[in-house]
DNA sequence: CAGACTAGTTTGCAATATAGACTAGTATGT
DNA sequence: ACATACTAGTCTATATTGCAAACTAGTCTG
């Protein structure tokens, strides 16, 4: 490796990282579903602090990304979506998060 | 500790994450900068592979967040943009990835 | 049946990121 | 001498986001 690579050989990594999942907003809603395997939409907004509408578009994003799952039904007649990871979605967080890691383990930070 | 937090204890952290050091070009940038102290505008513009326009709009808004001191000079009547970490800089990228790499080590990604 | 609450979506706005056009000058070829 | 190409950027325009307030639709309660 040439002397200039030094120390960053893992940074053309950074230019690679999934933005869906790179914005903060989204990062803490996956990393709930990553832990609890499914929420509802109330559960989400009241653990994040983001508004509803915030919400809202952040997951139609993840929806849109095939990350998440959406189903709606209801429960004794009030309405409840249901949110839960894809099969992609927790393959592509699991591969972000390695990412991320690799990243700054290797920087001298 | 409560059960239900259990796991994401550490999330909170993520709704503080520096935003101006979480893009990833800029995070790109710092990185360069953190490990080679100094650098040109055609070198960072090399190494990251960013167009002009929006490199210098990232050194625009890192310089404004107080992170890169930007110096310009002469150099055998060839103007040349010089970059370097400021010293709040240097300690907000620390802190930065100290924060992340908290983060992703106790997700169970 | 009026008011308040649940559960979200739609809309509008402000900030960002990105690329392309533009400026200003230098070196090189003919 | 003049044109072409290169260095070194900045300025401007646009497209995409992220965010919050307003709105929809229906349910519960006094």
């Amino acid at each position: 490796m040439a002397a200039e690579e030094k120390g960053t050989k893992n940074l053309t990594a950074i230019t690679d990282i999934d933005r869906v999942i790179h914005e903060p907003a989204r990062l803490l809603i996956l990393s709930y579903l990553y832990v609890v395997e499914s929420a509802d939409f109330l559960f989400l907004l009241r653990q994040t602090n983001l508004t509803k509408g915030n919400l809202s578009s952040h997951l139609m994003k993840l929806e849109k990304a095939g990350y998440v799952n959406i189903k709606k039904k209801f429960v004794e007649k009030i309405p409840r979506t249901l949110l839960s990871l894809t099969k992609e979605g927790r393959k592509a967080f699991h591969e972000y998060s390695q990412r991320m890691k690799k990243i700054f383990k290797e920087l001298p930070g």
